[in-house]
DNA sequence: CGACGTATTGACTCGGCTCAAAACCTGTGG
DNA sequence: CCACAGGTTTTGAGCCGAGTCAATACGTCG
């Protein structure tokens, strides 16, 4: 599954990575002596809920499903994560064992991290165990939004609300943007089903004049947009904190 | 609205607070003195969302509600805590104003800690760090099985989950216990309407022979509410991770 | 006892789920 | 270049869980 030809090195990356700048440069060399970097493709299993986590990971480009199935088989989408977001960092504090399983959904390039060395760091280097509390506490604030969102917001909401999430800071007017994954997946995202993706987003499409073709959509009038998604929500776009998806 | 009469001193409490315990004596000092305790009501304001976060506060006794307010008028519940929890942490790093509302919602006692001296006990003090990285971590968890609750539960399954984290470790057969606070709150809590959760709850009454008399809930037969409970999540009963709710 | 807040019940609506079929894509091999 | 196979997405019909609104019951405190 993983591969390593052809991959530029660490440091190159990690400049663009938010949790990395506001490291001190004596940091994150000692990030990179301890870390590799791998490359994996869709459909691979990074780790199975309840196994050893033995690392964790950074993501530098790619998207990783996080999920977790229960006893009845059905499956619950925790979050999909790109680019600068890690993968498994509670396990360095709270647990040993890894919290949900991680796949693989498009092509991904990632940084792999020794749990224990990465412990070791935390617990030697007060700057580190900073930067992990900064991240950390965005984390929860995200989570917290999800669950106001998965509360509060219909189908047509919820998927108004992640097109404006992919939306660059400052964009106006007509936006054309990529949906970043599978339509399929992206509804297990938002909490609902494929069928309920596919009508409810042909709602929004009348309501809030997008043009959608295949994975491209665009949005023709973002304040409509905003008003119709951002009323069943105590944030309002764009919403900083949620920046990071 | 607050208090300050006939408290007992604040190290008492402290002993009994997980939070605290992993914390050597010397940094509790320091907390101690920095903190004071105060008594609150039903029905007090704690502090409203986007308000600067000047103090952050830790549950002594009582319970409050965590929630926001959307445009619309609608309410989401984000979370009710209690004993040994900490309220608006995230603010200590990612932000500056609280990102919530706070009201309490049973006669509570709270250590009122004050933000600015707390962040600078974080940087100073790595021990300190690492209890808050623990406990943010602790937190991640827990947020992630609400997210799983809140997709794969249906209204009886959320309550019968709700009693089983009410059940204190390692009792059996035949369970009494009170609801923590009422009924229209812990649906909230709980994502649905008040009335969706009478209808809920008498239909796990029925189905699992609980019997409830007012707020006083009795589980007569344990095996049967968790695997009428737990086939829809991940993890299954006892679910230590979650014991703190 | 009456009054107010909390909880339950009833009748109805509606959003999202299920299951099944059709349409659409994309890539492959002839 | 077309035909076909596989997956993904859309559409349709019907169902069911939870929300809504309004009425009733219950409890507790004056």
């Amino acid at each position: 599954m993983p591969n390593k030809k052809n991959l530029p090195p660490i440091d190159e990356h990690l400049q663009s990575i938010p949790f990395f700048t506001t490291l001190d440069a004596s940091v994150v060399q000692q990030l990179v002596k301890i870390s590799s970097q791998k490359a994996y493709h869709k459909g691979d299993l990074l780790f199975c809920r309840d196994d050893v986590a033995s690392h964790i990971y950074l993501v530098v480009d790619g998207w990783v499903k996080l999920f977790r199935e229960t006893l009845d088989g059905d499956e619950a989408v925790i979050d999909v994560v790109n680019k600068g977001q890690l993968i498994g960092e509670t396990c360095l504090f709270s647990e040993t064992n890894y919290p949900f399983d991680a796949e693989i959904i498009e092509d991904a390039t990632l940084i792999v991290l020794p749990t224990d060395k990465l412990r070791q760091l935390a617990n030697e280097n007060h700057a580190f165990s900073l930067a992990l509390l900064n991240l950390l506490a965005q984390n929860q604030t995200r989570h917290e939004h999800e669950i106001e969102h998965r509360n509060l917001q219909n189908a047509p909401q919820r998927i108004g609300c992640f097109l404006l999430r992919l939306c660059k800071q400052g964009q106006t007017a007509p936006i054309t943007l990529r949906l970043p994954y599978d339509k399929q997946l992206i509804a297990s995202r938002l909490g609902m089903k494929a069928e309920t993706f596919s009508r409810a987003l042909a709602k929004l499409r009348k309501e809030v004049n997008l043009t959608v073709e295949g994975s491209n959509v665009t949005i023709n009038d973002l304040d409509g947009l905003v008003s119709h998604v951002c009323a069943a929500c105590s944030s309002c776009f764009p919403c900083q904190d949620l920046s990071k998806q």
